[in-house]
DNA sequence: TCTGGGGTCCTAGGACCC
DNA sequence: TCTGGGGTCCTAGGACCC
């Protein structure tokens, strides 16, 4: 085992209430709210919208009153910025470390693995660089966190965050033993890194109540627990509590790497497209509609990563939030054989699925669909005795359709009435900011 | 009434992340 | 009135095999 890793994890304060801030400065100290898509939920919120006391997931209608009293501003997510601005953030990092040793680990989060620094670096002061040059670069404000692990260095931002004393850049490595205890003895076990909801709850009933109770838990011991838990046929099993994955955070707080940088994009194993409605909706055209794009959205990922879906889900439900309607949720999953990318057959066979678990007359909140079982297109095997072929038509057809957008927009063309947006039923955005990025009209001005 | 002992593979669902 | 979306990994249990 080598005992001489350094991972740091780099994370944009605020990420989109800052970003929102950078191209609107008269934002600035307001408390300030991103929301989720058709405006539902709180998910970020600036410094003085976290003094108010909201959470992150608030429902938004429940934030009207305190919205009134503190004159909080709220925003409507604006990914195309966030993901342009996650871009440069990536690559002013990049700038500065060897890229082989950066993996982007979420649109705010950046995993650098500094083992081969330390001979010839100071840890902390390289973090202060790190943070400087990207508030010079971009202007957004950063932390690191610094350990001998991604569990540890996920911790020490997380105490980077929370405490000024650190200036941003707390770093694990420079600290001794009796520092470390006495830190993570005052930090909940729930703050650690994949320890969620109902492991807290679990733990806390063994007498782990904070992060120094957990690192100091024998991860054998933990592993043999078994806890109740009641299946689908209302019978009691004895499951087991923990996974390997608590033992590996358990060795991860000690020090121990247990997981590494994760370099190689790797194309992805499930694309889910789905959003919820705006307004109910209950006839089946309009849901039709909503597929069709949804459809045409994963395609594109699809096609990005050179892929082709096995499998394509199909969902639709109601809103489980209107206790006063008729609950249903259903999916309708369907083989692809063999698999494809073709546009036109997904969507036929999503339409297909709905047909078969749509019945009028529920109020339908939201539907999706997934794609699964993906391979790669290229090492796609037909099958020797089947007497389908490999659709030459179709590939070419998708080949030029992905040339007209690359041309002239992603939705130039389209798969039989998809509007160029969604219909006005489907989302609720009611105050978006520019794409000060993404559109030349919309690019700030400078007097 | 009694009725083995292993394996592997697949899938649904849970838990977690941001 | 109004409650997000897109991912990953792990486990249990069933089906199947010899």
């Amino acid at each position: 085992m080598r005992t001489d890793r350094a991972f740091a994890l780099c994370d944009i304060n605020n990420a989109y209430a800052s970003m929102e801030t950078l191209f609107n400065p008269s934002l600035r100290d307001r408390p300030l709210v991103v929301l989720s898509n058709n405006d539902g939920c709180v998910v970020a919120r600036s410094a003085s919208a976290k003094k108010l006391g909201i959470k992150m997931g608030a429902p938004w209608f429940e934030l009207k009153e305190l919205a009134k009293a503190h004159d909080i501003v709220a925003l409507s997510s604006n990914y195309v910025l966030y993901g342009e601005m996650s871009r440069r953030f990536v690559a002013v990092l990049e700038s500065c470390v060897c890229p082989d040793d950066v993996e982007q680990y979420s649109i705010d989060e950046v995993f650098i693995d500094l083992s081969s620094y330390q001979a010839l670096h100071d840890l902390t002061e390289l973090g202060k660089t790190l943070r400087d040059r990207v508030a010079g670069h971009i202007g957004l404000q950063i932390c690191v966190g610094i350990g001998q692990s991604k569990t540890r260095a996920k911790l020490a931002n997380h105490w980077a965050k929370k405490h000024a004393q650190f200036g941003g850049v707390c770093n694990f490595l420079e600290m001794d033993q009796a520092t470390v205890d006495r830190r993570m003895a005052r930090t909940e076990v729930g703050e650690v890194w994949n320890v969620g909801r109902k492991q807290v709850k679990k733990l806390n009933s063994l007498g782990i109540a904070s992060v120094l109770d957990l690192a100091q838990a024998d991860p054998d011991e933990l592993l043999h627990r078994s806890s109740e838990m009641t299946d689908r046929n209302g019978r009691v099993r004895n499951q087991k509590a923990f996974s390997v994955v608590m033992a590996r955070t358990i060795r991860e707080l000690r020090g121990e790497t247990c997981y590494e940088l994760e370099k190689d994009k790797k194309p992805r194993k499930q694309i889910i497209s789905s959003r919820s409605f705006g307004e109910l909706v209950t006839q089946r055209e309009p849901i039709e509609q909503a597929l069709r794009y949804y459809v045409a959205n994963a395609v594109r990922k699809l096609m990005d990563d050179r892929s082709v879906a096995g499998t394509i889900t199909v969902f639709i439900h109601t809103n489980r939030f209107r206790t006063q309607d008729q609950q249903y949720s259903n999916h309708c999953t369907i083989d692809i054989d063999p698999p494809t990318n073709d546009l036109i057959e997904l969507t036929k066979m999503a339409i297909f699925g709905l047909s078969r678990i749509f019945y009028p007359n529920f109020n339908y909140k939201k539907a999706g669909i997934i794609l699964s079982d993906i391979q790669p297109q290229s090492g796609l095997n037909l099958d020797l005795f089947s007497d389908q072929v490999w659709d030459e038509k179709a590939e070419r057809l998708m080949t030029a359709m992905a040339a007209v957008a690359a041309k002239f927009g992603r939705d130039t063309v389209k798969i039989g009435n998809v509007d160029h947006k969604l219909p006005d039923w489907e989302r609720k955005s009611e105050n978006q900011s520019p794409l000060y990025l993404a559109d030349i009209d919309q690019v700030p001005i400078v007097y």
